[in-house]
DNA sequence: GTCTATAACTCGATAGAC
DNA sequence: GTCTATCGAGTTATAGAC
């Protein structure tokens, strides 16, 4: 590890030990053990523990920015030549998946954690996790429907009700994960999910 | 108050304040100092910090145990002269809304709040929160399927389908109300919800 | 940029008087 | 059943030597 890289390594540490133990349930102490440092030295690198919560937030602002800005780009190129519903929303799903490596994962997980506790993550949760998912699954919906993939099934909630779907799977995937559940049969049991969900609305 | 009544001010408060600021951000002195008594005097009644969560638990399974039987005696009683759809079901949901007081709402939030974080809780969330809303659900549609009131829908996963949208709308709903949104405009989003998907699967 | 040392405080829990 | 007093450990954060 360089000198350059501690941050990156108090980053990636911190946001390990805030979805395992909980923003609260972790020390500066604990992230700096973890780390190889001593807490004072982690003061050169970030202004306190809320600093490093900030980050988070902001790492995650722009992963999220990032697919839907891929997604909206795709939307409008190649794939034209897709008319099946299903393929057509998967290869979305796929190319959303791209952008979302394991630490944004965990960083959903922290979210959830504080969403209740602390305004910042509140908002970002309504916002980002919920209200851009939601707008963003309206504008493929209404662009399926032009093309006549799905019918006419009030494009404004089915969003919502997709949405819904995906969070609560993500949560009850992550937790059945925790009590050491296969990760294989989840993924298996979301897809089929997902795939339901899109031939109900081509019907 | 009165001594007996100890026990159980100190019960309620101590979810006000977990469901607030967090099991861990709460401390029994915070507890102690709401109920007017000294911390010490607050190990008479219960063993620890952790006990009282135990306990808070103990009492989330009481309500929801009672409100599946309440639902389960209702569907083989007097609802067979409901016939449509959407009646039966609100019926149905003001029935089991009735055994969730304000303290069970809480409860859920510290649930939510902690099942990442503690085994008992991701259990009572997984098993109680999920699955067993999964079952009622799934009996209640073979129900309504049997007396032809809704289509042939693939009630297994529709019925995880709409445990999903409920579980969404309450965490998305009580984030909005944190942030001083207006409860009955909400209250109409949840029974707009409810109303479009059970509609979705009598047509 | 890392360290030692320490400030200033909060935590859950217990002993023992009344 | 309530209190005072206290323990030992943990908390974030800073000062200052190297």
């Amino acid at each position: 590890m360089d000198k350059t890289n501690t941050r990156d390594t108090i980053f990636k540490t911190a946001v390990v030990l805030f979805s395992r133990k909980g923003y609260h349930g972790t020390s500066v102490r604990d992230i700096a053990r973890e780390v190889g440092i001593k807490e004072s030295s982690l003061y050169n690198h970030f202004n306190g523990k809320e600093a490093i919560l900030d980050g988070i937030l902001a790492y995650q602002m722009d992963v999220f920015d990032k697919a839907v800005h891929a997604l909206d780009a795709l939307k409008s190129t190649d794939v034209d030549d897709l008319t099946d519903p299903v393929e057509f929303w998967m290869a979305g799903t796929r190319e959303f998946l791209k952008y979302m490596d394991p630490t944004s994962g965990l960083i959903s997980r922290i979210l959830i954690n504080e969403m209740y506790l602390n305004q910042k993550c509140r908002e970002f949760y309504l916002d980002t996790m919920t209200k851009a998912r939601k707008d963003l699954v309206k504008a493929l919906f209404s662009e399926m429907r032009k093309k006549e993939m799905i019918r006419d099934c009030g494009i404004e909630m089915t969003a919502d009700h997709y949405v819904y779907l995906l969070q609560g799977l993500e949560i009850e995937h992550t937790l059945r994960e925790l009590d050491g559940e296969d990760p294989g049969v989840l993924k298996n049991e979301l897809i089929g999910h997902i795939t339901l969900f899109i031939q109900g609305l081509a019907q």
